[in-house]
DNA sequence: AACCTGCCTTGATCCAGATCAACTGGAGCC
DNA sequence: GGCTCCAGTTGATCTGGATCAAGGCAGGTT
């Protein structure tokens, strides 16, 4: 189930459309979902809505990176969400941003206009349902996401943050064996400390000591090998197994 | 909008049942939720279920409190959430409980079977939209405590805990003024740590300073008077007016 | 070339909160 | 009364990460 009944060639991976459902109606909704449906792009750095301000779309990510940021008066802020190619971005049902949305990279939105998506999302409930689960799944990282953050030493807390990217970038190109992985750091240290809850310098000094240790590798500052994935789980703190979504 | 359409007088404050739609298919869907409903108790501080457990209901918290817990095999603990009567409890989709749920009072839930349950979500968009319409205020709120949780002072993390708890206690027993409250506090100093990512040693400290400064004055050790509300919110570090709903 | 500017690293010092430890005070119980 | 639990308080000390400060290095501009 929840597999793409259809092509999305135009949509990228927009989530909206990943559902089985009966074919006649799912023709029908895609129509309309097409005539709300247009993208829109920002480049590396620009905010896409400030928190408080007016957001007149829902949208899926359908390539780059963006931030869930809250900030409080005396500047100290705190990175609440990544938003990675498929997430979804928006509240049905709530016209005004809770948080500040920043393009972390260049990004592509495919966005849908919010009143005839809520429209659509009151006549048809798969769709709601694939939204429910999102959400779910969201409110479910963002909990793991607390006990990082509340409990985790520094080290821990880095070891987390490469293990959900490397983990998120696997499952993008697979392919890759778990054992060894290489990506790109999306995130400046400053980005990283925001979203860890320390500060930039500390961030530094923990990834050189990682590096010390041969648990990563890393060519340039933002290229990352890891060459052995279990030795940098052992430094999480997490058991064995554990999920952590990003 | 989402008023009770009907008397909810043996379901509590269900909010499953808070909704608008059409007499007659909500005269039917209620009926098919009575066949499925039943009723739990537990005891303070019995566990609901554990993480990895199997859950095979879905419930809304009727009277008493609960938490949602991580624990690492440490013995660190972060709680996650904080259930409170009309929160809702469980994932639909998903049979295996993600977080450690305790009674922290005497707790008594309204259950529904997970797999009728699931077959009404698919039926009804309403009850969809309503379920979406609270996890993504769940989310909200996970996120808005990821900022006390990485960037704010003992000081700050006590009084942001204090101004939730009153806040909701406002909201279920209106007509208490903003400026003076009272209620009892329903944790224990370590429970409090637990939710704030601090000791209890330093959650003591802090409450034990905010008193010496007026800005709480406690009889015994859990009953809380709060004599100037925005005094208190000015501990917080939040900005004047902000939200924040547990 | 020389000179920014943005991002990152590294060192020295400081301090908020953790840790370790002793003690208080009320509730239940023999 | 004396006892044992808890749950909470308070004190003394330690320490992980913050803060303050000084470079380093790559890319872009003039």
């Amino acid at each position: 189930m929840n597999a793409p009944v259809f092509s999305s060639r135009d949509c990228g991976t927009c989530p909206i459309r990943h559902r089985a459902v009966c074919a006649r109606c799912e023709q029908e909704e895609l129509e309309y979902l097409e005539t709300i449906k247009y993208y829109r792009t920002y480049e590396a750095g620009q905010p896409v809505v400030w928190a408080g301000d007016q957001l007149d779309f829902v949208a899926s990510v359908v390539v780059g990176i963006a931030s869930l940021t809250q900030t409080m008066e005396d500047g100290r802020t705190q990175m609440v969400g990544l938003l990675l190619p498929s997430d979804f971005l928006g509240r049905p049902g709530r016209a005004v941003a809770s948080f500040n949305v920043t393009a972390i990279s260049d990004l592509t939105l495919c966005c849908f206009r919010r009143k005839p998506f809520e429209q659509l999302l009151r006549s048809s409930p798969t769709i709601g349902q694939r939204l429910l689960e999102m959400t779910l799944d969201e409110l479910d990282a963002a909990r793991e996401w607390m006990l990082v953050l509340g409990r985790k030493t520094a080290r821990e807390k880095i070891a987390s943050l490469l293990a959900i990217i490397a983990r998120r970038n696997a499952q993008l190109h697979l392919g890759q064996t778990p054992e060894e992985t290489t990506f790109i750091l999306p995130l400046t240290r400053e980005a990283m400390a925001d979203y860890l809850g320390l500060t930039l310098e500390t961030v530094s000094r923990q990834i050189s000591a990682l590096k010390k240790e041969g648990i990563v590798e890393l060519e340039g500052n933002r290229r990352i090998l890891i060459p052995d994935f279990g030795r940098l789980l052992a430094e999480t703190g997490d058991d064995a197994d554990g999920g952590m979504p990003a």
